[in-house]
DNA sequence: CATACATTGTTAAATAATTAACAAAGATTT
DNA sequence: AAATCTTTGTTAATTATTTAACAATGTATG
């Protein structure tokens, strides 16, 4: 197998749900599912899921099916899931307070290991026993931690400013929840999630003519 | 114009980029922009800011560009974003608290009128201002308020049956937060958001061979 | 052990989305 | 007012993604 070749990115958020369904059939004793199966329970095609997996190796079992727990570890492995990870919050706002508290992460893997913000009177305190450090800290906590991935939840006007000190710190992986464009160098993988875009997006199918 | 055929999914998104920049730079003093300004300020490319404008109509002129304010009440109305929407948000827990005091909904257009919970601590406390309501009586409310969106922010096991009891108190629009594929009828516009899934993005990336 | 059945992995076909190219239209300069 | 420069809208080419089809491979059955 393996992230040789270009890859949609709409296949790697669907590995995420495969191996959500994957762990539960696990659980619920069901050690063999197919395609269609998976198919089924995710929203998709069979075809599909069959092609998402081919980009990684063969996995299954002509006439069979896969087996639901060997085909979890081999798409977390594909996920680089396997491993923990270390993330860093910057804002500890509303926002950042609710991700800081999401124990969704730590069931797949990730850390939240600080958090960061420039308010005097935030910094100090504790989010569920994560320390809130101040701003300036940052690199300095980064390269403790061993913080590859941030999540930066300040206003927008800030975000730039962020970015740029995380990726100075060593981050290589961010998730932009400002609604505003940033920019980062090359090689660091930067994603944008737009709430009020997701809102937009249903007002648009909503709305006639 | 409008909305008679198929558009790309990532064209609305992109949409909603172009409107916050466009009233910035209306905010400015910027009255005209030329498709490689939207562009650059996006991180788009300017044939497809064009691409993307022209499936809803001609709006700019050769050789000048596009009226700052002009182009943004355009692209608000095509996103039906040229009035206000009622949304309702289930799950008074981390995540519903953040988006109930997020700000950035309102400069949208969005109205958080009511939040519904199924914890009696948590029914009757209002979270800035809204209030919080059993979830026996969503139905009830949704109508009150003429609720066409609703949010998702409950554990994934009641995510299945919240959707149902927004579609059928009136709801024609579902943001699913929990991290769980469900299902609504036909004409019912559904998104998923998921927000571990984005991390895993990044570690896809992020992990070698 | 031959036949029927199930399901994968792969290849081909069909669709969809992005990028590039350029004519059309307007502004600016000389 | 002719020539030059800009920038749009549109069409064509390219690239990417999804869907469909099916041969290959395995299991189950009589
Ligand atoms: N709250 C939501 O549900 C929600 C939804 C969608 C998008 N967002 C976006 O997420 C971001 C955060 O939203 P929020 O509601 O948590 O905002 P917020 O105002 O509640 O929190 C922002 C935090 O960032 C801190 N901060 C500001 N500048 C900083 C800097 N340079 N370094 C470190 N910390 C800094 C502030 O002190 C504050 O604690 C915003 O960009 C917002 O648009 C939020
Ligand atoms: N907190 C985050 O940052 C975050 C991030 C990603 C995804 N999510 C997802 O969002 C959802 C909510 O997360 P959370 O952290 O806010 O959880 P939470 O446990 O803090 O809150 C869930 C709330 O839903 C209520 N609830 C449960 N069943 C209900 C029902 N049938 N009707 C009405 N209310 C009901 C609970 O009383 C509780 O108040 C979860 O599915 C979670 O996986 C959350």
């Amino acid at each position: 197998m393996f992230k040789k070749f270009k890859i949609p990115d709409a296949t790697i958020g669907r590995l995420s749900m495969y191996s959500r369904y994957l762990i539960e059939a696990d659980k619920k004793g069901i050690t063999t599912v197919s395609s269609q199966h998976i198919a089924k329970a995710t929203g998709v095609t069979p075809a599909q899921v069959r092609k998402d997996l081919a980009y990684f190796g063969e996995f299954g079992t002509r006439g069979v099916g896969y087996n639901s727990r060997e085909l979890y570890n081999y798409i977390m492995k594909i996920l680089g899931l396997n491993k923990q990870w270390s993330v860093a919050i910057v804002g500890a706002g509303n926002l950042g307070r609710a991700l800081s508290q999401y124990k969704g992460f730590n069931q797949r893997g990730f850390n939240i290991s600080c958090i960061f913000d420039n308010d005097p009177k935030k910094i100090g305190k504790k989010i569920s026993n994560i320390n809130i450090y101040s701003f300036d800290s940052l690199a300095e906590k980064v390269k403790d931690f061993n913080i590859k991935l941030g999540i930066i939840a300040v206003p927008a006007s800030a975000a730039q400013e962020v970015a740029d000190k995380l990726v100075k710190a060593g981050v290589r992986g961010i998730i932009n929840f400002a609604p505003v464009n940033i920019t980062v160098e090359e090689n660091i993988i930067l994603r944008r999630v737009d709430l009020a875009a997701q809102l937009e997006y249903l007002t648009y199918y909503l709305e006639e003519i």
